[in-house]
DNA sequence: GCCGTGAATCGAAGGACGTCAAGATAGAAG
DNA sequence: CTTCTATCTTGACGTCCTTCGATTCACGGC
């Protein structure tokens, strides 16, 4: 009864339009290079904690570039963001991307 | 020793700009309802395999816009495409959504 | 060969997306 | 309150994407 077990992987039975709708909404947040690797940066990070001020120098982007970026990792239930001070600190949402697995495993016999 | 090991998780250390480019790709083939859609019913098939005929009936869409669509999944390596005759046969490819689930998940812990 | 059917390609139209510069907002420090 | 820094929002521009109609290609049957 993991979180994942929502909803039914891709292999198991035909989607329906609104749950296909839904999940293009996430993969279609994946689908761009800079935004993968901030979620990345973000997951990776020890302690599951990054600063704006950290991911933008990592990119040769303007600012409000990867702000956006992170809007919509962020709107996609990917990342979540807390301000602290006068900084911005994102981590991931780990139970996202284990639902997105299991959507995609064909099946999962563990 | 499984095939999605051959690329280490989003959150085991950062995407370098290259992994994110290809990954970027794929994922942004599975960024669309109709192309999840497509996926999901040829993923599902019993006999794993599915004629476009078949295929193009369950959507309101013109023939060369499914096609289309075939085409970016293909290109994506998520299915493969035999003709046999009149008609196109499409299957998915398990390895593929078998790597990118290993991708997302977070830690594989058997 | 010549037609008919299933599927892919081409070219165009409309909308969505990525990017930036400029301006707005939140908080800290004086 | 003013000022400074870090971040977000807005508006605009060029590019890519989705979709279609028309055409072309691949086969099988006659």
């Amino acid at each position: 009864m993991s979180i994942q077990d929502c909803c039914a992987g891709l292999s198991d039975a035909p989607l329906a339009e609104a749950e296909a709708a839904g999940l293009a909404h996430v993969f279609k947040a994946l689908g761009d290079p800079v935004r993968l690797r901030l979620l990345s940066m973000i997951a990776s990070r020890e302690g599951g904690e990054m600063c704006v001020c950290e991911l933008t120098p990592a990119f040769d982007l303007a600012q409000p570039t990867i702000s956006h970026h992170l809007k919509l990792l962020r709107e996609a239930g990917l990342i979540t963001g807390q301000r602290r001070g006068t900084w911005v600190y994102y981590r991931s949402v780990p139970s996202a991307l284990d639902r997105l697995a299991g959507v995609l495993r064909p099946a999962v016999t563990a």
